[in-house]
DNA sequence: GGCGTCACGGTTGAC
DNA sequence: TCGTCAACCGTGACG
């Protein structure tokens, strides 16, 4: 019996198995007719929008500070020297070779306890102006000028919050959320989480190059250093089940969107595409890099992280 | 020739 | 689920 059992899970083992090899050699088919990166005018490949390899931003700052010009580190690198002088200027300010918080949207200035306020001096005097309660946030200390509401949202707050709370109940537009989804996100000067690891669908970040971590002034990609400038797409690891290469952060369902409106398109000579990615858990993060780069013949592979 | 700056087209993630 | 918006990115051109 307990043979039969053992047999059962080796066989569903197996299928697991034998479905993870087709639908990987499946992307891998995919992806080496797709073309991601480009190729600027030193040879180098780069993806349009997205940051740099921490590598290579280690090795500019690294030969930076072996005394080599920053021409040529660009010539070396095959990086725009836009781009290495942009990348020295922010090392030298900021101490960091990580690139800023892509994405994400401005800090809420509505918290909970801004509206408690509002709706108390709404309470006090029901005739106030939406610009007097804004004077009397700054007056009060609960606002600084930074994260001081404006009138109109003071309004807003007014009509669908404190107002709606009273005699329009059920509102559902935007605005009217309830406050629990402001508890935990602590408002400050800063979009940023406190702490963050930087990676994208193209760039394993989580695997730091030999040469990471051997510098002590360098930060770990893996763990930026506090009081950094931090990316907003930080996701924390939800799996301990795969290796720290795939624990990377997911494409943005933008970023799902635009991959599947490409691979759908039927290959020269391929079968029809199968479904979605959202469907194959992480195997496309398997993608061997130059495929995900979409590397063409001759293209300096120098991007590509091991 | 080297370097700083900026417009541009792109990606990203919160809303 | 999708669109919008505002942040960031690197490139390439200009001075």
């Amino acid at each position: 019996m307990t043979d039969l059992y053992n047999l059962e899970i080796i066989l569903a083992t197996l299928c697991i198995q034998n479905l993870y090899i087709l639908l990987t050699e499946y992307f891998l088919s995919i992806s080496e007719h797709q073309t991601y990166g480009e190729v600027n005018q030193l040879g180098g490949v780069f993806v349009n929008g997205r940051p740099l390899p921490n590598a290579i931003r280690l090795r500019i700052v690294e030969l930076a500070q072996l005394g080599v010009r920053p021409c040529d580190i660009s010539r070396q690198l095959r990086v725009s020297h836009g781009c290495v002088s942009k990348i020295l200027a922010r090392y030298n300010e900021t101490g960091s070779i990580l690139p800023g918080a892509i994405g994400g949207s401005k800090p809420r200035v509505t918290t909970p306890n801004v509206v408690k306020h509002i709706k108390v001096y709404k309470d006090r005097d029901p005739g106030i102006f939406a610009w007097e309660i804004r004077d009397k946030l700054l007056a009060d200390g609960v606002c600084d000028k930074y994260n001081v509401p404006s009138v109109s949202s003071i309004s807003r707050i007014l009509r669908n919050k404190i107002g709606g709370s009273t005699g329009s109940s059920g509102n559902s537009s935007p605005g009217t959320s309830p406050p629990q989804q402001f508890d935990s996100k602590p408002i400050s000067g800063s979009m940023h989480p406190p702490t963050a690891p930087i990676y994208n669908q193209f760039y394993p970040y989580t695997c730091p190059p030999p040469s990471m971590g051997m510098h002590g002034s360098f930060p770990s990609p893996q763990m930026p250093p506090q009081g950094h400038a931090l990316p907003m797409n930080y996701k924390p690891p939800v799996s301990s089940c795969v290796s720290p290469c795939m624990m990377r952060a997911w494409p943005s369902s933008h970023s799902v969107t635009d991959i599947l409106a490409f691979s759908r398109q039927p290959m020269p000579g391929q079968p029809a595409p199968m479904p979605s990615h959202d469907n194959m858990g992480g195997i496309a993060q398997t993608y061997n890099m130059s495929n995900y780069y979409g590397m063409k013949p001759g293209m300096s592979p120098m991007y590509l992280q091991s």
